[in-house]
DNA sequence: ATCAAGACTGTATAAAATATCAGTCAATCA
DNA sequence: TGATTGACTGATATTTTATACAGTCTTGAT
């Protein structure tokens, strides 16, 4: 069993898959025919109705009479030799009780560098809401997290609580821990941890913010 | 004998440069229609013979028979020479008068992909101070930067101005150009461009952070 | 002065690619 | 149980695209 983020169906998501590998080895987007041979159709329409349902869900833009007129909205895949095949995963939708990196979470691969960060970063996580604005952290912001199993008070913390993932700083007194967000909109999450369990998943060890306002 | 990049003549690097502005921007290699209306030529075999010219210096790769069959042979377009595979350059202190980019100015490289950022980033920039707190970006962070000489309202834009180099809100109302901090501790910059000259360095198009509080 | 290369116009056509119509078959949903 | 959706086959019309052929005009080199 899979996890779908997307809305879309399996057979979708190999053609919007290939789509992309398309993009990365070939620079340019699959026609028709392309799809079809890649995945064995015999006719050019099996791969047009793909197309439109995948345009209708929005994962892909259809231009109208243009050859190659396939569109990634969110910018395309591009291919990069100095940093291809390194880098980080971006987990994506992180599913209760499941571990954070189970490949089925996922979402993609980032070209950076592990060691930018100090500690080395270990995952990116994409940021939810504006809990931690105040501490420069908005949403769609990428996080860079460095394993750990514990943390200090005033560090900023990946932690699981109450089937729930959430970055917010680490406070500690005895068994009662707090979880504190960075905006006074939002209300502390505070654990005692004789009764309820809280796991710490990581520290965030930086931030990568692409494509600012304007 | 090796390929000579420097023996294309001035239209052939205009229309190598519109190939890869093509696949930045479209996602895909432009077809010899595209070509000619880009450049207003009136014959397709305008567009064809140039294409031809540049296969034959090496400069891309034609394809036979295939819709869009233009291949840069480096892969995608990346950055001009100078920093290849070093990674972005940091720009520390930026004396007056000085172009941002000159040599002296250069901190430290950084091992970042430029097209991690869209636009992609041609160097990296340190925030000192925090004047534009309120929009996440605090003391500190390496601002990605795309070099660029106009803005768009609204967009966050690094400024030359008074001998300054500052990084602010750009905001115009004809020749009235505003710099807007994201801080209310701090004041706008008003420049009449009729009187005092103000000059766009480049547009922020990312964030970096690494080592978070703890 | 001639020659070659570069930068085009203009016309034509085959091949590639898009787009549409008419169906089949299986699974799911109300 | 009928309706809808997804995943296709098969055929074909139409548009886009590539590419060939025949030229003009200019510039710089021999």
């Amino acid at each position: 069993m899979t996890i779908d983020t997307t809305g879309l169906t399996r057979r979708q998501q190999e053609i919007l898959a290939f789509i992309r590998h398309a993009l990365e080895t070939e620079g340019r987007p699959p026609t028709r025919a392309e799809v079809c041979r890649a995945f064995g159709f015999k006719s050019p329409n099996a791969a047009e109705s793909h197309l439109r349902a995948l345009a209708a869900k929005g994962a892909i833009t259809l231009e109208e009479g243009r050859a190659r007129g396939i569109r990634l909205p969110g910018g395309f895949p591009r291919r990069s030799s100095a940093f291809r095949d390194e880098g980080l995963p971006l987990i994506g939708h992180v599913a209760a009780g499941n571990p954070i990196l189970a490949i089925e979470h996922i979402e993609s691969h980032h070209p950076i560098d592990p060691s930018l960060f100090s500690p080395r970063a270990d995952y990116l996580l994409r940021v939810k809401g504006l809990s931690m604005r105040d501490a420069g952290i908005l949403d769609g912001d990428l996080l860079a997290i460095h394993r750990s199993e514990t943390a200090r008070n005033g560090q900023v913390v990946v932690a699981r609580v109450r089937d729930d993932v959430t970055v917010k700083t680490f406070s500690a007194r005895g068994k009662l821990v707090s979880l504190l967000p960075a905006n006074p909109d939002f209300e502390p999450i505070t654990v005692d941890t004789e009764i309820e369990p809280l796991a710490i998943e990581g520290l965030v060890v930086g931030l990568i913010r692409n494509g600012l306002p304007g």
